[in-house]
DNA sequence: CGAGTTACCTTACCTTGTAAGGTGCCCTTA
DNA sequence: TAAGGGCACCTTACAAGGTAAGGTAACTCG
């Protein structure tokens, strides 16, 4: 191609990890993950397939840069926050985060490379933990039950096939009408009671069991408290 | 190819659509889901590539159906056994399936077709918690939040690169040397004091915060009970 | 002004899913 | 028993994807 057929390199900004990466997320959030290819994403940034490797390793590595942008866009709790608000906020932040980029709960569990806004937040949950008065023990406890659940619905909240009341009720009918009523008597029931009701909505569950966690934990603080 | 040059259609099974699937989900767990692909497939049935196709409409569909597959492996709840033991064993079934399936988790998530077996599970579920008296509502919460829970330690679980203590221990070494430690002194702190501990093992954490959940539903089940 | 380096491009290869269209074998039915 | 038909599997072919190998233009620096 002869020089300035294109925009000529001069007129358009210089490529960069950084730029690859933004646009990569970009991409995934408008098209989804399965539009996502090396070829489209140069299309994007106006330059041939092969010049993003002079930025990035391979694909893998900007699959794992992807995931450490998202954990950046979760706040990090505030040093003097009380633990619980704190948990909470930062539990809703990170809801946030994955539901913006619907695609990022499904690489984190093939990624392996914790990036440094990964390791910045988690640092951050304990240390905020650990001035509330954790014990160390009872601090890894609550990350991982915490973590759990919240990645847990995030998993199940985005594999829904709806996400407004109205396509709910929808699915819900089709659903009831592919299999006899009797041959799960418990899940027709489920349906018209209780998802079919009007203002029903899955998101309002996050709330209800992210509850029961943080309930629990302020009870094995106080104990731990006590038996010191 | 002559008839007889491999083996004749005769000396071998007939394909159908269950071997497929068995056959799908044996490659998965040997080999890992990268190489789960039509080809190597059908080299293991001993069989052309396409021809697949005439007993599966697409590899989506494999998909779908191997995580039926897995969901088949949950031991379902006897139906008068005490809610929270069966809801215990259920989760513990669950996990042994996803541990025995590592792949299991990555496909939940982008796969929408609840199969029957997914389908008969979730109606037991539902039933074993209303004859325990919980409240549709109730019933709702119990179930997303066991769910959410379950389903997000497996994904913690089985992203992490190691499943022995001596692999953790190996892990978290090589993890400290990466980052100068008072960048991340409380995720240093985390690591070297109960990590790196004698004993320690993730796999452990899963009961803790099973209880959390456990424990605050049999509390909002006792409310309920009074209320009403 | 010439040598190196940087940032991007060209070409090419191999792997993947799957569309389109055979082909041999068995079972029916006349 | 011969014709027909459909079942189950195969052959060929293609488009799309990741990326190795090796250019090449423009800028930097001595």
């Amino acid at each position: 191609m002869a020089p300035g057929t294109d925009l000529s390199r001069r007129e358009r900004a210089p490529l960069s990890r950084e730029r690859v990466l933004a646009e990569a997320v970009a991409l995934a959030d408008e098209a989804g993950m399965g539009s996502l290819t090396m070829r489209r994403l140069a299309d994007r940034l106006h330059v041939e397939p092969m010049s993003l490797y002079y930025h990035v390793a391979s694909k893998d590595e900007i699959l794992d840069g992807m995931v450490d942008l998202v954990f950046g866009e979760v706040e990090l709790p505030l040093a003097d926050a009380e633990w619980k608000t704190a948990m909470r906020d930062r539990a809703a932040s990170a809801r946030d985060a994955l539901r913006r980029h619907p695609w990022a709960i499904g690489l984190m569990d093939s990624r392996l490379n914790a990036g440094p806004a990964t390791l910045r937040h988690h640092d951050a949950i304990i240390g905020c933990l650990r001035g509330a008065g954790f014990s160390i023990e009872l601090a890894a406890h609550a990350i991982s039950a915490i973590d759990s659940y919240l990645y847990g619905f995030a998993m199940q909240e985005l594999s829904l096939p709806f996400s407004n009341p109205e396509e709910t009720a929808e699915m819900a009918v089709t659903f009831l009408e592919q299999f006899p009523a009797q041959a799960f008597p418990h899940l027709a029931e489920l349906t018209t009671q209780h998802v079919l009701q009007p203002g029903y909505d899955y998101g309002d569950e996050f709330e209800f069991g992210l509850n029961l966690i943080l309930d629990g934990l302020e009870q094995g603080r106080a104990r731990q408290r006590k038996t010191r």
